[in-house]
DNA sequence: GCAAGTTGTCATAAAAAGGTAATATCCCAT
DNA sequence: ATGGGATATTACCTTTTTATGACAACTTGC
């Protein structure tokens, strides 16, 4: 499929923080329409293809929350994403934010590379990131165009759940990830799941690699969660 | 046979996007006129064989609408298939544009190998653009001339819709397409169909199939959509 | 205008997937 | 060795997704 760049929207009246936003984001090779307020953000809407908005909490006249909600309830807008900026840390707010339909939210201050981080997973999750070839890791590949996972050429009958792990296993090898970091990036951060069910995906994904004999490239980390490695 | 090249007609006002449309156009071995009111439209209609109309959506004087609506209404342009052009992404317009008549619309701001791509695949719903040659996966056997659908020589009778379905997944085989994909290519933008309505079909050509042996070829990617493959 | 063939939709059945909780095991620091 | 927290495993139940058969509205060739 051909892409043109994915397109994102800045909202924050901040200039400082405005300005830093827009570099950081062009930098990630994005492209970055920047404006101040909610309203301005609605002409601009109208204007370009946008992709996804990047939305201060607070803002004069229109707050953000309140934008977001607006957009949210627009079904032309139905697959715009929507990560919203914080200056709280308070849970409250956050859940509220999730609540009107906010796929995402950063607490200020936040670290350039995470915002990015979370705009690609959250582009990922609504597909508008395609997950571009194959994972080649030993005799295991993960075809996502395919959608088809096989190990030393077989097929390997997976569910989207573990698929989706898998894939993330395998683009990033050789790291312990937190149970709770595999349902931000796994499931996404806006659904509520116990950590426990981690376990349970895990151990799906080990009974099918165990027909393979390779169980142990999903490794338990006591303490920390888990890890997937070639490396014993 | 000896074809004559396919005839584009650009209706565009901004100097710009239409000269970057005629370079596009022209680069994709496509035969190029191109003019920027409705007024200059309808006379070059009246002067020269046109196969697809590509047409900005807001025009001086007489707008691409209206344009629309007149040639979809004239029985002589009848099989003149129609292209929008708008700037905005409201799913409003889009729908209104369909109801007149376009075949396909697109947003700016838009790939030009994207809008080839549309292009192409409005000429192939319409009959213009002939499919080339046979495809040929394993013993089956597509003949887009003939229009015959063959599994070990054998002759399968398919419906055009089900004819349609197994040439596009024999020319992309071994992907997934959601259902919305396939919708979208097989039966074309501008139509409206339940995304269940694919299953059906998927079941019918499977149906077929089965009658060879061969209904593993269609596969149900849980969560996905379908896949083609002789791969199991 | 009729008979046959096509197509989209729906209702219902069937299957698969996913989350949770209960129970069993394991690991390591005393 | 053992207590207690952390993982593993299993079973169960709900939700989601897909398969299937029937049907009515349309087309088409005669």
């Amino acid at each position: 499929m051909i892409m043109s760049k994915l397109s994102i929207l800045v909202v924050e009246d901040e200039d400082d923080i405005r300005d830093m936003l827009v570099m950081v984001l062009e930098q990630a090779d994005l492209q970055v329409v920047a404006v101040s307020s909610a309203e301005q953000a609605l002409l601009s809407l109208a204007e370009h293809r946008v992709d996804l908005v990047v939305l201060d909490w607070m803002l004069p006249g229109i707050s953000g929350v309140e934008l977001a909600r607006r957009l949210k309830k627009e079904p032309s807008y139905k697959n715009l994403s929507i990560i919203l900026l914080t200056a709280r840390g308070e849970e409250e707010d956050k859940i509220r934010g999730l609540e009107i339909g906010a796929d995402d939210y950063m607490t200020k201050p936040f670290s350039p590379k995470e915002l990015v981080a979370r705009i690609k997973a959250v582009m990922r999750r609504s597909g508008k990131l395609s997950e571009s070839g194959q994972l080649r890791i030993g005799d295991l590949t993960l075809d996502a165009e395919q959608h088809r996972l096989t190990i030393a050429g077989k097929t390997l009958d997976v569910s989207p759940t573990e698929f989706r792990l898998m894939q993330f296993f395998m683009s990033n090898p050789d790291k312990v990830y937190s149970r709770t970091h595999l349902l931000d990036q796994v499931w996404g951060r806006s659904v509520y799941i116990e950590e426990r069910t981690v376990d349970v995906h895990i151990r799906r994904l080990r009974k099918l690699l165990a027909e393979f004999g390779r169980e142990e490239l999903i490794q338990t980390v006591r303490g920390f969660g888990y890890r997937f490695s070639m490396a014993g």
